[in-house]
DNA sequence: TTCATAGTTTGATCATAGCCGAAGCATTTA
DNA sequence: TAAATGCTTCGGCTATGATCAAACTATGAA
């Protein structure tokens, strides 16, 4: 009678079998866009997109708009906690159908994701910006610092005609396969083309795969060390 | 695609209201009667009955029949989490919507559940049966014990003409305020005819309410001595 | 620009399932 | 035995919502 908990609202969300297989889909954390976790569920894009639409408004994921893809993952701890929960219930046949992003090794290497390097090397490049300082990340934002304004004028950017650009600058990414961010936006674009451009990578003009020089790794890895470098 | 393990399948059980307000009632471990659920579901007793059906077939519920009752409890511990942990997902204004079955006191203390001695008291007698060890409870079955018989006998029962009769000599009764065993059966039946032929008690005529007499409540005590006597 | 890709929205179809009342059992009470 | 109570089953109504195709929007690629 009176309003409960709204506890039916929730698992009437989950109680549709597309929409269950959407989430444990993401049950590993990762973020998957509409039309994997579309062919995940088994489902038209139309009738995924419903679904998505819904699961978020729940409450249950959280979309992330990139580009012309749109991700989704959990909510939150909470959220993979009851699902979790609940296949404890359904003690069943306990298959994890995980349906990783590219099955060719080369492309989780290092790919272009749009007009920037993605991949397990973009993802590196990423994280030793923000480890040295060069770009800061607050929420979805992502700032250059003055010294990364200066890191990435010694790289041989014209930054000037960036910042005029009307695009924005650092935007952060999210890695299809690796599911970590990387730096996109037009110094994302840059860079990338910089690296194209001093001969460290080529591109495979069959796939998105991006192929690095034997230099061109090593000096990669001199301009953004990994970790305890 | 394929067959998930049917996180949907429960979570569809959950999701509607209905059913949620069935589960969320139960939520304290008690045992309801398909009656009042229907109530606390607010639906019809029809409706209640298929999804008592369907909680049960799913696993969710275990229901107990007690003559033209039917109790309902929460299948298991897991159960119960999941719950939980839904409830913590769905967080909303918390409201426990408990109703406690008889609210008149003498009800609670004693009362006649059919033919033999129910509420607290008869929960105290039964427990007593057991610390005694003339009763041992196995399951859902419950067996006299030969120091049992001993004791009925004593106690002015004539054993020989139960043990004839063809209903059962021990059945586990649910309480229905207690919420925990009590002892029906044809003995359950004749300790009570029993009872009251000594003198210990009587009945309120306008309800099922059980009324011991001075003497008769100090006799009972001695009789059924609790825990530590 | 023009084309392709990703996703959303709309509209129509259709199946599922919740709901109730009435009839039917089963059990207890009288 | 007959009446009352507790629950289940059945039939029919209805509403919700899952689904897809097609049109539409937005973004990226050429």
């Amino acid at each position: 009678m009176k309003e409960g908990p709204d506890i039916s609202r929730i698992a009437a969300l989950i109680g549709d079998p597309g929409r269950a297989n959407i989430l444990t889909a993401l049950m590993d954390g990762r973020a998957l866009t509409a039309s994997e976790l579309a062919e995940e569920a088994g489902v038209g894009l139309s009738t995924a997109s419903g679904h998505l639409s819904k699961l978020s408004d729940g409450g249950l994921l959280r979309p992330r708009k990139q580009g012309r893809h749109k991700y989704f993952q959990l909510a939150d701890d909470d959220v993979a906690g009851v699902l979790e929960a609940l296949m404890g219930l359904a003690a069943r046949t306990g298959q994890t159908r995980v349906r990783t992003g590219p099955r060719d090794a080369q492309m989780q290497q290092a790919r272009v994701c749009y007009n920037h390097l993605a991949g397990r090397l973009g993802v590196q490049m990423y994280r030793s910006l923000q480890a040295q300082g060069y770009v800061v990340e607050a929420g979805e934002a992502v700032t250059l610092t003055a010294s990364g304004t200066s890191f990435a004028t010694a790289f041989g950017i014209d930054m000037a005609a960036l910042q005029t650009a009307r695009a924005p600058l650092c935007r952060a990414c999210l890695d299809w396969s690796e599911r970590r961010n990387h730096l996109a936006g037009s110094l994302g674009r840059a860079l990338f083309t910089r690296m194209s451009a001093q001969g460290w990578i080529s591109r495979d003009p069959n796939s998105r795969a991006v192929l690095f020089s034997l230099s061109g790794q090593r000096a990669f890895d001199a301009a953004f060390p990994v970790g305890a470098t």
